[in-house]
DNA sequence: TGTACATCAGTGAACGCGCGTTCACTGATGTAC
DNA sequence: TGTACATCAGTGAACGCGCGTTCACTGATGTAC
């Protein structure tokens, strides 16, 4: 039923950058399929190339929606309930089984770093710096301060990415719990 | 030229175990295709089927290849050199420059994440838990000493990873370094 | 405000390539005597 | 120890499927008057 308004070409458009938003985050790139995405959005794959000029060219735009939803959302929670609610978000369970909203940098920086070059890359390498520059204190830009929020980072995104590795095994629970403890 | 002696099929079993092993930790399971594995250990795909049951099987015994080959030098390096000489070596640049003889938890737990049922599995998730068991002080079983193992083995974890997807720019060294300086 | 026409987002089928898997064949190894 | 034969790991080609990409077509939208 072609030819679609401007307004919903638009709306196409976006269902597709966030289903594959979703998507990557929660079964990685290899399942993103153009047939998996188009149908995620509710639509066939066919007239996929009028809006994007390839499947990477999607990822690209995808991942770089991902961390800036997120890094939104972050600073709405930080504002409104202060640091430590952010970590006790970051650490929890919830967010270990909804990847698909959740951090980008966790659910997608192993296939980055296997692929620097590829779709992810860019979009992830900035995400971490955002990541960093979000824990680190305001006001204080002392290298302490700095390393203090790499380190953070570092055991916020290993021990949620390892919680979802052995999701359904006690060690899940028990990484988060490790990790929230030595971060509130 | 075929056939080959009994003692020349072993070694080329292992061949291909150790070249998956390599191209897993260096690439990911989506560059393991048949060929690349084969053509690494020196020999064509064809033959691949004599020596195993599929693709899975493959990648399934060189991540546990992985995991013992790397814990059985970890443990040789702490038994030399000390507890402080391994996280040394864990956050090092050479460690994040040489992916295909180091730590498959690092390496591969973001694509285990994500095919939990797949053939990364269950070797991925014994390796976490050799990891942290690895980690917690020999002799002290508290519920304390398992949280610090757990909580410095997700930063490991991340810090490398991390490291590995930021490679070549400037936080890369920097993520590493604040990651030891915690953990030293 | 209506009417006629051009545009173009979306459809569904088709194309091509890559890759896991299969297969007929080879010839040195291993075994039986 | 030597000889004849059977085995089977490895080769290279072929098969099939999945998936990214392309394409002819459609018909409601948008535009020109």
């Amino acid at each position: 039923m072609p030819r679609t308004s401007r307004a919903q070409t638009t709306a196409n458009r976006e269902a597709l950058v966030r289903a594959a938003s979703a998507l990557l985050r929660e079964q990685g790139p290899a399942a993103l399929t153009l047939d998996a995405v188009a149908s995620r959005a509710g639509l066939t794959h066919g007239g996929f190339y009028k809006q994007f000029a390839s499947r990477d060219a999607l990822i690209a735009e995808a991942v770089d929606h991902a961390a800036a939803e997120r890094r939104g959302a972050v600073e709405a929670l930080q504002a409104a309930e202060g640091r430590a609610a952010v970590i006790d978000w970051y650490l929890s369970p919830a967010h270990r089984d909804a990847p698909g909203d959740g951090c980008a940098v966790a659910a997608l920086a192993g296939e980055a770093a296997h692929a620097p070059a590829g779709p992810l890359g860019d979009g992830i390498r900035s995400a971490i710096d955002d990541l960093v520059d979000a824990r680190q204190r305001a006001g204080d830009d002392s290298d302490a301060a700095r390393a203090d929020a790499l380190a953070e980072v570092a055991m916020m995104v290993g021990a949620l990415e390892l919680a979802r590795a052995t999701a359904g095994t006690p060690i899940s629970d028990e990484l988060l719990a490790a990790a929230r403890a030595r971060l509130s």
